[in-house]
DNA sequence: TCTGGGGTCCTAGGACCC
DNA sequence: TCTGGGGTCCTAGGACCC
C-alpha cells in the first residue's frame, strides 16, 4: 500500500529570511538592524512586501497596508525596493543549490525544495551536513540569511524551515513527523489559511495534532477534499515528490498570465478604465508572446470602491497570441459592467488562461487576416525591448498613464 | 484606516450531449 | 407527460501562497 520511495525520502525546504529587507541590507549595511519595510508607499495605497524583524517587533508583517505599518511603527524606514537585484540575488542562491543536487524545485523567488535522497553517497555526508553544507554556501557566498528545514516530505520540511527562523536548520528524523506536527497551531499548515482555520476550530481541532486524529474520510464529509488532504499531511503523510525547475524562465506549465493595476484614487471615468484595459491588454499580449504560448480565455476583473470584486471571462472560439483580441474581448465585458453600475473602479484587471505553446505554423487563413496587427505588436515588442514597455503604447492606452 | 500584484487550485451550477 | 444520469465545457467566485 504505502510507496516504498516515500519512506526513506529525504526533503529539504531552503527558504531566504526577510528576503527583499536582507538584500536592502547588504546594498546598504547601515540599515542592519533598523526597523526596515519594503512595499508600497505608505501615504498611498501600497502593502508591505518585505519587514526586517526589528519592524515585526511592532506587529508589521508582509502583507498588511504600508499606511498601518506605518502607524504600528512611524520610525520604520520605507523602501520601494530594486526587484532586477532581488532577481540576481535569487539566481544566485538557485545556482549554490543546484551544486547541491539536480533536484531543485523553485517555489518563489525566496523558496525552494530540494531532494537529497541519495545524496549522502555523493557528498559523503549526511543529510544533516549537507544542509549544514548548504546554509554555509549561502550565507558565505551571497551574504544571505536562510532557513532550512529537513524532513521526510515537503510539508514537514516547510514547516521544519519557519520553526527555524530566522538563519537556523531543523532536521525532522524520520518517525518523528507527527510528534513534531502536533503540540503546533493548524494555522502553520501550508493550506489552512484565516478562513479554513475558523471553520476547524468550529470543529474544535485547533493543533495540528487535533487535525490528525480525524479519518481523512470522516474530514472529507465535513470539508471537502482539502480537509482530507489536510488530515493526511498532519498525520505526517505527505509526498516528497520534488519537480525538477527548468532553466531560469521556469518551466512552462504555465496556466495563466494577467496584469492588474490599483488606481490610487478610484475612478468613474469610463474612457480611463477602458485605457487602462488596453494598457494592461498589451502587457499580456507582449508577456504571452514573449513566453511562446497562446491563449484560449480571456478575463476582465473589476474591484469597485466598496473593494467588492467581479470578474468576467469568455473562451475564445480559437486560441492566439494576439494583443487585439484580448483588448476586444475585454471591451465586450466591460461596458455591461460599467452600465450596470455607477460606483467607482478601484481596480482593472486583464488575464489570460489555457496557456499552449504556440504552435509552429499557426492556421494559414489566421495568420493572412492578421499578419498585419500581428506584424505591428511584435515590432512595438522589439521596441519595448529596446527602450522599455511604455515606449510604444497604442494610442488608446495613453490616456491610462493621465491624471 | 483600510486592504498590491502575480499566481495556483478548487467548487459549483448550468448548458449541452450521448 | 413528469422526475434518468454521467461526462465535459464554460463561467463566477473564493481560498490560499509568496
Amino acid at each position: 500500500m504505502e510507496p516504498p520511495q516515500t519512506r526513506n525520502k529525504i526533503i529539504a525546504h531552503v527558504d531566504l529570511d526577510a528576503f527583499f529587507v536582507s538584500v536592502e541590507e547588504l546594498l546598504n549595511p547601515s540599515l542592519r538592524g533598523k526597523p526596515v519595510i519594503v512595499g508600497g508607499d505608505p501615504s498611498g495605497r501600497g502593502v508591505v512586501s518585505a519587514a526586517s524583524y526589528a519592524a515585526r517587533k511592532f506587529g508589521v508583517h508582509s502583507g498588511m497596508p504600508s499606511s498601518q505599518a506605518r502607524r504600528l511603527c512611524p520610525r520604520a524606514i520605507f523602501l520601494r525596493g530594486s526587484h532586477g537585484i532581488y532577481s540576481q540575488y535569487s539566481h544566485q542562491v538557485m545556482e549554490i543549490l543546484g551544486r547541491f543536487t539536480p533536484a531543485v524545485e523553485q517555489v518563489s523567488v525566496d523558496e525552494a525544495y530540494l531532494d537529497l535522497t541519495g545524496c549522502q553517497r555523493l557528498h559523503k555526508a549526511g543529510a544533516v551536513e549537507i544542509a549544514q553544507k548548504i546554509h554555509h554556501a549561502i550565507q558565505a557566498e551571497t551574504g544571505l540569511p536562510a532557513s532550512i528545514g529537513v524532513g521526510a516530505g515537503r510539508i514537514v520540511a516547510k514547516i521544519a524551515a519557519n520553526s527555524a527562523k530566522p538563519n537556523g536548520m531543523m532536521v525532522i528524523n524520520p518517525g518523528r513527523e507527527a510528534a513534531f506536527l502536533a503540540p503546533l497551531p493548524i494555522g502553520r499548515m501550508p493550506g489552512i489559511g484565516p478562513v479554513s482555520q475558523r471553520e476547524y476550530m468550529k470543529l474544535g481541532i485547533r493543533k495540528i495534532g487535533d487535525l490528525s486524529q480525524f479519518e481523512p474520510e470522516l474530514l472529507r464529509q465535513v470539508l471537502g477534499n482539502h480537509g482530507a488532504a489536510m488530515a493526511r499531511r498532519a498525520k505526517g503523510e505527505d509526498e516528497g515528490h520534488v519537480e525538477f525547475s527548468a532553466g531560469a524562465e521556469g518551466r512552462s506549465g504555465l496556466q495563466s498570465v494577467s496584469r492588474e493595476v490599483t488606481y490610487s484614487t478610484d475612478t468613474g471615468d469610463p474612457e480611463r478604465i477602458r485605457a487602462t484595459v488596453s494598457y494592461l491588454s498589451e502587457s499580456v499580449g507582449r508577456r504571452v508572446r514573449r513566453a511562446g504560448l497562446v491563449f484560449d480565455t480571456v478575463t476582465l476583473k473589476l474591484r469597485r470602491a466598496s473593494f467588492s470584486t467581479v470578474t468576467r471571462s469568455r473562451a475564445l472560439p480559437k486560441a492566439g497570441d494576439d494583443t487585439s483580441v484580448i483588448y476586444r474581448t475585454a471591451c465586450g465585458m466591460l461596458e455591461p459592467l460599467l452600465a450596470g453600475s455607477r460606483e467607482r473602479v478601484r481596480l482593472v484587471g486583464v488575464g489570460v488562461r489555457a496557456m499552449e505553446k504556440r504552435p509552429e505554423q499557426m492556421d494559414l487563413f489566421l495568420m493572412q487576416r492578421e499578419a498585419r496587427m500581428e506584424a505591428l505588436h511584435r515590432s512595438m515588442d522589439r521596441a519595448r525591448d529596446k527602450y522599455g514597455f511604455e515606449s510604444a503604447l497604442m494610442a488608446r492606452s495613453i490616456l491610462h498613464g493621465r491624471g
